[in-house]
DNA sequence: GGAACATTTACGTGGCGTAAAAGTTT
DNA sequence: TAAACTTTTACGCCACGTAAATGTTC
């Protein structure tokens, strides 16, 4: 029993588009392609394919880190370390977002308290080290 | 005075492709292009609009958004809005990596506890509903 | 005349959406 | 025959990097 794209598409909640994307980079191969239509034809058996394939990009992972996952059948040593890698990728992004957070929030007190208007020269610290480069080679009018 | 891009690239240490982009879409056009060359000329006022733009880049903004808040010159109420917004934003994704971590550390915890390979049937909430589809357009072979 | 500049055009990244043109199934 | 499927190809998004081919300045 095999299913064509737009009904596999349907069971897994996945855009046909990203079938198609997922076969094309080797994650999700339809079970069977027929030969004249060139139809993709999908099996139950890659529904739970699809489900972990979802649960890892839950996680966070590309769709190559997926791949690699998918291809090497890691042992739940090397499985940890991928685990572990994600986790630090991920609080490191926390940790960016908040200080952008933080930015916001400053200006936004900043705007509210002073009733001030954007100003151009927040970032005045690094102009010393431009101005030796400055006067080096530049076009006089 | 003016400078050429390459230049102008060290001082604002914004790269000679993103100086080009800049002025492509409009957020920061050279003040002056030479006729017969077509070399981009910046000019040193030009220096705190390039910092204004790298703070909205910190807060995260993106180029289209900093590109309408430059043409506006919107008042300090107005820019409290987007501030806003982008606060709203950032929340979310914060809250959204957050969910991605807590995946990433529990299934850590279900690997390293119960020494666990990589399960594929970790969504099956949502398979009732497939079910109804599943029996209506089929192929047998 | 050669090095170091500048120009434009265009492709790649990643995970999608969307559309067009054409063939297939019912 | 028309509707609803499928196929492939290709463009758009975004903020960049990189390369190629060609022109300019020193």
């Amino acid at each position: 029993m095999l299913f064509r794209i737009g009904d596999f598409s349907k069971f897994t909640r996945i855009s046909i588009r990203m079938l198609r994307h997922y076969d094309k980079i080797g994650i999700l191969k339809p079970t069977r392609i027929d030969k004249y239509t060139n139809y993709r034809l999908y099996s139950v058996d890659q529904i739970p394919i699809v489900n972990k394939i979802q649960v890892l990009k839950e996680m966070g992972f590309s769709l190559s880190e997926i791949l690699k996952l998918m291809k090497n059948n890691l042992d739940s040593e090397q499985l940890l370390i991928l685990l572990e890698n994600r986790k630090r990728e991920i609080k490191l992004q926390i940790k960016n977002q908040k200080e952008k957070l933080l930015r916001v929030n400053s200006t936004i007190k900043f705007i509210s308290e002073e009733n001030y208007i954007m100003d151009y020269d927040i970032t005045v610290k690094s102009i010393p080290e431009y101005r030796v480069i400055c006067l080096r080679d530049t076009i006089t009018t």
